[in-house]
DNA sequence: TTGTAGGCGTTATCAA
DNA sequence: TTGATAACGCCTACAA
């Protein structure tokens, strides 16, 4: 049976008009009186196509109501223009920034975003790897989970041939594109800061195990402690998970041993420390200063207004998809790693305020909101 | 040519092994030396495969590393296991916990969220709308921008046969199921809590007119404001959009007229309102108390710590993804509404503290954080 | 410029 | 139970 017959058997001989089957390329083809060739050619103005002929094609997609199918055409193309996105959650703000910039970013170039979160279970993220790979995403956008893919599924992605981007962490083993903030920086940042200003023992609220950027802000820390001539107490430092209840549990810990300061490495800890702080009657930035990492829009409205480190969060989500689309559009060099500096952002909370009367020091990062 | 024979062109005589494209089904099959049909029996367990050829083609899956297409699925099937969900603004607070949700249940069913961001502006919808019945997803969940669908929108959405259930915000003319929060009810016990206090002169800061829970917001304030014997002064009324600034701009407008209290509808409007307020050198609870709508983690971290209508956002997305679920069960009745009751957060931002020193009322929906 | 026919990788129908 | 074979809806060499 010839293709374009197929859909005889199936006229409702005289019912009511009936919800039919949405149009297919086919419909407008014959209501057009052309080939599918012209159809299709029209629709993706391929420019090969005579004006009248594209004009009665045009007019047939109106009367139909014509829409193309994206998934056969993803399926005939080998291209879906889907990226996946892997985060450890969404509901961490940390992350919507960034997914909105890669949805933004995705979106102008004909790009949607599949969104999965992890919670930083590589038993998660592995279901959802395997899902993205099946359904032929284009791209891949990974917040590793702490630890390594197995060679099983690094071959899995090799053998897709599907780019995929690294988001804030690296992945031992795996050789790929990366996107992040230098937060070995800014944690040093963060110390010389509050050295600056004249506190000696600075404690330290860092991220889990495994993961790199809880390791570069380890770092920068310690080497901060170092260059400043500061001492450094392994009892104030406290390696938490980056969710707030590891940062309560660390307030507990470590104010009693009454730092003068503490870095904490995010904002879901510090949320967690301050809620210690309250519990055991401390204030800050009274009785102890603190900076933390991750700046929001609304910290400066609430007491104590937070001293951060500004991770450009919307710069990440846009780089790692530019990465993507880099790839997909055929680059074909060897891995890229995009790593865009923080800022310090003083308020209140290092109690610069209440230590000097100065400005704060002309350093063009440093900048007082 | 037959279809089991497409590959042989493609044999590699002898070169190094390269990255082959990936394994078909049929390519199952001929190492398996079974049909399709029992491939696809094995893979998706129907059960009608006796236990050797079922072996043989599970040998051969593992062997060829076999990973069904699942764009090839969908298209035959009919059915993309994916559905896409339209909110104004991911990075918007009150969103991710309901994405996350969504998420979480979908991914439970075996369902996948396309994510898509319309920034309150109908024509991002639009696109975004047609995008996804293009891509021909099972369901749509949808926070409607201020405004009707066109009728050719509607139209559209009917022929595809989506189903739409609408999160937090109806839509003139389009009837579907519907997941929102008791918002009249929210603003009635943020300004009776107010009320019982003692506040008389009550302002309120609403959200974008054309929004129905900004509209049952402010009903619930008029009435209770009404059923407290306190006086509607329409200059204690701004209308807003749910942004950081026009929250900022209320601020200027209404502190200044001294009200006794102020219920600010959204978080990111409280977060301006406050900028305001230190702008203006008014205090919270001290000069004005305030109540605002939507709870997160972190405000009982800082100062004033926010009294608060509670959204029960995670049930939100959840119920969503159900309602959909439902549909695409089969269950063909009447459009669904699903109300969940918010809840008042007492804490210190109304004022509570400051004015009486007995415990809360002990009304169950009030709760002491 | 336009048309024809085969391929994309599944599922589903109908015989065997 | 199995196996051919036709959809599914689009793209695209290859022909005309």
């Amino acid at each position: 049976m010839s293709r374009t017959g197929r859909t005889k058997g199936k006229s409702n001989g005289g019912r009511r008009p009936q919800a039919t089957k949405a149009a297919s390329i086919y419909d407008v083809a014959r209501e057009a009186r052309v080939s599918v060739f012209t159809v299709s050619g029209v629709i993706n103005n391929k420019g090969r196509v005579s004006a009248t002929l594209a004009r009665r094609v045009e007019a047939a997609v109106r009367k139909l109501n014509y829409r193309p199918n994206l998934l056969a055409r993803s399926l005939a193309k080998r291209q879906t223009y889907t990226l996946g996105m892997i985060v450890t959650d969404i509901a961490n703000p940390f992350f919507p920034q960034i997914v909105r910039a890669a949805e933004d970013t995705a979106q102008t170039a004909g790009y949607t975003i599949l969104l999965c979160n992890s919670d930083d279970k590589q038993e998660k993220e592995a279901r959802y790897l395997e899902l993205l790979l099946s359904r032929r995403v284009d791209g891949i956008i990974l917040n590793k989970t702490p630890g390594k893919l197995s060679p099983a599924q690094r071959r899995m992605i090799a053998d897709a041939k599907v780019p995929v981007v690294l988001l804030m962490r690296t992945c031992p083993g795996l050789t790929a594109d990366l996107v992040q903030t230098d937060d070995r920086q800014g944690a040093l940042d963060a110390v010389s800061h509050l050295a600056r200003i004249g506190h000696k023992s600075i404690a330290f609220v860092g991220g889990p195990g495994g993961v790199s950027n809880a390791q570069a802000r380890r770092d920068g820390y310690l080497f901060a402690l170092e260059s400043n001539g500061l001492e450094h107490k392994p009892e104030l430092l406290y390696e938490g998970d980056y969710r707030i209840d590891s940062g309560y549990r660390a307030g507990l810990a470590l104010l009693p041993r009454l730092p003068d300061a503490v870095l904490v490495t995010n904002y879901l800890m510090m949320v967690g420390l301050m809620k210690a702080a309250d519990e055991i009657g401390m204030r800050c930035p009274e009785d102890f200063a603190a900076v933390s990492f991750d700046d929001y829009p609304w910290l400066g409205s609430f007491r104590p207004r937070l001293t951060t480190i500004e991770l450009p969060k919307y710069e990440l989500g846009r780089n790692c998809v530019r990465v993507l689309l880099d790839r997909l559009g055929g680059k074909n060099g060897r891995a890229t790693m995009v790593t865009l500096a923080p800022q310090l952002r003083v308020r209140e909370s290092c109690g610069f305020m209440l230590r000097t009367r100065e400005r704060p020091p002309a350093i063009s990062q440093v900048l007082v909101s």
